[in-house]
DNA sequence: ACGGTGCATGTGAACGGTCACATTGGGCTT
DNA sequence: AAGCCCAATGTGACCGTTCACATGCACCGT
């Protein structure tokens, strides 16, 4: 007969409780190593789930616990660098904890989309949340969401005390400063788009730094991110040619701009420098290899999570966390003005 | 008195069924929007659900059902662009049919790291896993393992029935009789760390489409997919410069070849033709754009949740599945021999 | 010898859903 | 009008863990 009961079902507290000849309630005790249990009795337990490859079932400590131990993270183009990054570094710190992550991938910025993806995370009984997710809609659908668990925003501008950020500021100024000491007058900045947190803090950056040193400013140029929009934004501007330096919002429109340059039969950095934004990896070898500015992302991930399992975010009270500080690569992109 | 007992806790389907004046079973059919109720009572439990904000729990029906609706993904260098896509995709999927995924980043490729992170996975009561992780070790690890969830391997050669894949021999071939049909004979190979399946597979490719053609070959490099390594190579390989074409097992080292040849004071492609492999977003851009071998990593993850969830991978008696077609982009980065 | 103390362990009831089965009542057949 | 069926709903058990509390027992001081 086929009918034994324990056949199918995979081992329970109660069934390495049976073959250990102790209460479900002393296993129960092993799992969360307990102190008061005599060693002998531990090491008894111990065994027998060995030999019955005893897994504790997570649903049900789950449920009596209601703690998930589920952090969920929330991501608009997850596939690029510096995201991917935050996620990868994330993962492995809330795994380190044992926190398990839930990453879900927005497909758009409108509300639904959000809600959906938040939806979903909240199903699933997250514990915290980690928002990568930099275009200002989504941010403040976030704060006026008032959500019922901890989050953190990375890549904002850290004026919330949600906010964990990379001084977008500080790096643009950072990037501006380089080409001003250069002897740059005439410089443009090609931006990221306009509802972006990030993006819109590297423009107030470089505008600062620009009027802080008396050079007249031109209009910022909104681009998408792409490499392909660099590569049409600078053909667009090399028809003028009215300028000796762009600093571009990321690596990837550098590297557009950079095509645009030689495409028109100038070079990189002789008749114009450019300078970029992330330190993507392969921006050293880029040709030339690309002056940027250094974000780390991964040590972003690392903050949100610490962040998060201090328990200090939901609250609200709290002083807005620290800035990570970006760093200037000098590589061959930028050269000093010919005159 | 704040000793209100409900005033903590979640609502229940029991708190609900209360107020709809139902039974919680019934509460429990709207859930499941089973058959054989009376719209008006259906409504009714509807309305008290959304009084109440209700969530079903997620614990206390995985106990039951004994299902978790999550899928596991184990993946090595989780920010590289392929991979992330491929995650990306995979999430997407995986949502729209209800599943919730769980990635875990790999620390190393040694066992160790391997079964960590497919535990930290088991205990997470997935139903399925999707590993990109395309080393062989890891590869042979999780066939050895005789795994209890069904498992799709992404990105290896496409001989078992758990592994998906582009087919990289395929490419790999389009990739060299490019070359060939250039007029090119001296062609190296740089290829990819000697224990990545694809890195194999694409140099298998390489030396088959060579030799088919009778043109000779020499020991293929190799390389650790970096730029930094491309870049590298290519200053030891020029040393010697007994080739006119470089076939890069993927797009980053080609970018490091790119970037030697041109500090060598030569010009691509000129001098030297180089084509790279997988089609990264930023390749055409490159200085020239780069001929490369696009890859739809997307594809690969969501033909990956089809799989999984068609639930055909678990017993192993399955034909293997289609490989998808690579497909070969050419740009400015090869060109005839010049004689 | 006795009650108190504290350690090691056991007992039964939650947790919040679903499952299998029981119950109700209205409409149809005969 | 009796009997039957089926749709709509209710009842109680169960999933595998932890929690709160109970029990047993050795050891201690007096």
């Amino acid at each position: 007969m086929d009918s034994d009961p324990t056949r199918n079902r995979a081992p329970s507290i109660r069934d390495v409780a049976r073959l250990a000849g102790v209460s479900h309630q002393t296993v129960s005790r092993v799992l969360n190593n307990s102190t008061s249990l005599r060693e002998e009795t531990k090491q008894r337990v111990q065994q027998v789930m060995d030999e019955l490859q005893y897994r504790p079932n997570r649903a049900a400590r789950m449920l009596v616990t209601s703690r998930s131990r589920t952090i969920g993270v929330i991501s608009a183009s997850g596939y690029q660098y510096g995201p991917a990054s935050s996620i990868t570094a994330i993962e492995q710190a809330a795994r380190a904890e044992g926190y398990f992550v839930n990453t879900v991938n927005l497909d758009g910025s409108d509300r639904e989309s959000i809600e959906k993806a938040l939806n979903h995370l909240l199903d699933q009984a997250i514990e915290g949340l980690v928002v990568i997710a930099p275009q200002v809609r989504v941010f403040n659908a976030f704060t006026e969401m008032k959500l019922s668990v901890p989050f953190v925003t990375l890549q904002s501008t850290g004026t919330s005390d949600h906010a964990l950020s990379v001084d977008q500021i500080a790096g643009a100024r950072l990037a501006t400063r380089h080409l001003i000491e250069l002897g740059h007058r005439n410089i443009y900045h090609l931006a990221g788009p306009q509802d972006w947190i990030e993006a819109e803090a590297r423009m107030h950056g470089f505008l600062t730094e620009m009027s802080e040193n008396d050079v007249a400013t031109t209009a910022p140029i909104l681009g998408d991110w792409t490499a392909e929009f660099g590569y049409f934004a600078g053909r667009e501007l090399l028809r003028v040619r009215d300028f000796t330096a762009i600093f571009s919002s990321n690596d990837q429109m550098a590297l557009g701009l950079i095509h645009a340059v030689r495409d028109a039969g100038l070079d990189v950095p002789g008749d114009v420098s450019i300078i970029g934004f992330d330190d993507i990896p392969e921006a050293r070898h880029f040709w030339p290899p690309l002056t940027t500015v250094r974000q780390d992302f991964a040590e972003l991930g690392r903050r949100a999570i610490a962040l998060l399992l201090s328990g200090g975010v939901s609250a609200g009270d709290h002083a807005a966390p620290e800035l990570i500080v970006p760093e200037l690569i000098v590589r061959g992109s930028t050269r000093a003005v010919s005159r």
